[in-house]
DNA sequence: CTTGGTGCAAAATGTTTGCATCATA
DNA sequence: TATGATGCAAACATTTTGCACCAAG
């Protein structure tokens, strides 16, 4: 669990405390994995039963303050957490939820220019396009 | 109040009823104003002074069923509502909070064509570009 | 051994729902 | 006048907080 490790180092050098519960947090997240804290509590739950709903989301407020990790709210306003790296560009259906990623295409380095433009120190984008997705048009 | 006449116009046309607390939610919105439903309670009270919340959340699920309004979700993932139309393209500072607008530029046209490849029909655009402004940068 | 971290339970917050009443179309 | 809309209060879901205890550094 390489990201995982990686991700401990970056606590540890914080000057925070490497503990059980945060430890099995951490390990639920593989890349691009989006989940909600509910998702998180069941799943890091197993590797460390006694974890309670309250340090989960102790642990998440640290990893967003730590730069780690990034909650993102698309249905419902309920957040799912993920790591921050990358530009998070989604087109999302309104139809069917479903979620695409967009990929690259010169995206993320628009929004840097325009952002450097502003003298603005990007942390994370997160463009999220709401419509209607080509399989969900051809169904009308 | 032209853009309220519209909206009010778009509500019948859909064939719902245009009620006293539904106008008192509509007026509250100027153009680019983005508001919380405590924040639309408050202001639309002042209007129809027996206006309850639940109308306020039922009002604005209705408008966004319709297109007309979006919540967009910033701090704390607290919603705020406005209208759908136009980019709502933001570099939102982790500092002090404050939204700067990003303006033009060919960001929402970059973005059409990439949806446009994938078939995709836009209904809304949001961007959150999240980092460090311009003032807090050189404040450090 | 010191300080920050944890789990539990209670509290706070924000949103939704049931229902009797009201008023638009 | 029929049906959808409203206000109220209770229910609900999610997140935060207080506090005694625990363990990483």
């Amino acid at each position: 669990m390489a990201a995982g490790t990686r991700l401990e180092t970056h606590i540890r050098a914080a000057g925070f405390k490497l503990t059980p519960p945060r430890r099995a947090v951490l390990s639920v997240f593989g890349k691009d994995e989006h989940l909600s804290p509910e998702e998180i509590f069941r799943r890091a739950r197993k590797s460390h039963p006694r974890l309670g709903r309250a340090t989960v989301y102790r642990t998440l407020e640290l990893l967003t303050d730590l730069g780690i990790m990034r909650p993102i709210y698309l249905h419902g306003g309920r957040p799912v957490f993920t790591r921050i790296e990358g530009g998070h560009h989604h087109l999302v259906c309104s139809r069917c939820d479903k979620i695409t990623e967009l990929a690259g295409d010169g995206l993320a380095e628009t929004i840097k220019r325009l952002a450097k433009r502003n003298h603005f120190e990007i942390r994370s984008q997160l463009l999220e396009v709401y419509g209607v997705c080509a399989k969900c048009r051809k169904r009308k």
